[in-house]
DNA sequence: ATCTCCATGCCACATTGTGGAACGGTGTGC
DNA sequence: GCACACCGTTCCACAATGTGGCATGGAGAT
């Protein structure tokens, strides 16, 4: 359905690009104007684009959207739970903390997100994806996974993304044992480099994973002496989580 | 657009009933199951549906969407200063706290929410909309608009949602006035009987109302007596979220 | 073993979306 | 003050695209 495939792209783009012109679409993909201006009424009319308030000819995303989210988030209570923890997790280390669900079995997405204050810090926007093999995240999420789900996983190859990258599925399986000795998940430069992070698991009460909470820093301040504390405080802020998602 | 049409209609169906099937969407809309199956394979390849975990033929929202957020919320700015404000004037109230954006001039939607923890309590979604004219998240927004902003919401006529709405223009130009004198707008049985609020603006630095935080209770516990200290509550409460927002 | 229910695949048809071209309005530079 | 360039919007003939009835195959119940 080309149609709907175009709308959905034509929307992710208003959504980065908002506010944003017929014109500047049109370029963007290369298309007809009269066609995106099609899509972008048709996108009106069912309420998820809205012409911008200041200038009526640029689109901005409309409310609609917020009806629209994963299962993990509704009632918003993964999200409520997680917050204060967030922010003193992010008081106590001073680095920024982001939390991340698990999409499927295809990818780690990143929910929410608590800055610290320092000049030089990661970035990750909330919606931002991450392979499951090559992040902190993932591999606390997948450490937790079932055998037949992690093998599906490995299943699809595990793509490096630089020198530090996983590839071996064997390898992978025995960091995977050492994550749960641990209670945390370590990525030094795996996927992007320059980035490293920390993570522990959010679990629901029969143990399936939903989610990780992860200190993320640049590597030039990653002290590997510190780890096993760190690794602790983290592990701490995920359990505390866990026990205000369920009472 | 027909096809996009029916997407979305369908994507907003199944973040309302996932994890679900393509034939209970099939029965849901009247339509057949080859038309619905193939809009929800290419809801898939888009990234914003997965097949469910658990079971393999059931449908749910994937995490594609987060990436597509309303501009006032993007950065989560307004999300993220709004938060411990919110927790504290839950706390300090013990009623539900909602913190709802203005979408065009259209409406006000839900985008966050602190619940209380007594039996009986107002229940708004994150996602839910309500009319401007008719709630006081949405008069404490109006209140602040331009003029002639509020001159074409007036124009599209004030609907009745029972005895208590305001339905004469006048009137409520009137009660908009004293909004902006109190510093706080109420609502007492205007939108859905039994439910009554209090809210306070959230402006930009330029006076521009974007939001607005809102006491939600019963009309069981509303007591008149107590409301000038209330709304002076909440407008602190907006103040303090403001003053987070622009630092 | 038979029946029913369901998700999924197929295909001829006409409905639907396409995109080039034209229109009207706005702002810029000569 | 005029001409030009640019932009958002509208129109319409054409055919590409989505439609939905039907067929298939598998799972679960009787």
């Amino acid at each position: 359905m080309k149609s709907v495939m175009r709308s959905l792209r034509i929307l992710e783009a208003v959504a980065q690009q908002q506010p944003v012109t017929v014109g500047e679409l049109a370029k963007h993909f290369g298309l007809p104007k009269s066609t995106v201006q099609r899509t972008l009424v048709t996108l009106r009319e069912a309420g998820w684009l809205r012409a911008s308030r200041g200038d009526t000819t640029r689109w901005e995303i409309g409310a609609r959207v917020l009806a629209v989210r994963p299962a993990a988030l509704q009632g918003s209570s993964l999200f409520a739970a997680a917050r204060e923890p967030m922010m003193r997790l992010r008081d106590a280390v001073n680095e920024t903390i982001h939390l991340s669900v698990l999409d499927g079995l295809q990818s780690m997405v990143v929910v929410d997100r608590a800055d610290c204050d320092r000049a030089v810090r990661t970035f990750h926007q909330i919606g931002d994806t991450s392979p499951l093999h090559a992040t902190a995240a993932g591999k606390a999420v997948l450490a937790h996974l079932r055998a037949g789900e992690v093998a599906e996983v490995l299943a699809r190859g595990l793509q490096g993304y630089g020198e530090a990258t996983i590839t071996d599925p064997d390898l992978l399986r025995a960091e995977l044992e050492q994550v749960r000795r641990d209670g945390y998940a370590v990525n030094r430069n795996q996927f992007r480099v320059e980035v490293c992070a920390i993570a522990a698991p959010i679990l629901e009460r029969d143990g399936t994973p939903l989610a990780a909470v992860a200190v993320s820093m640049p590597d030039s301040r990653f002290d590997p002496d510190r780890l096993p504390e760190l690794g602790r405080t983290v592990a701490e802020t995920a359990a505390e989580i866990i026990g205000r998602r369920l009472g």
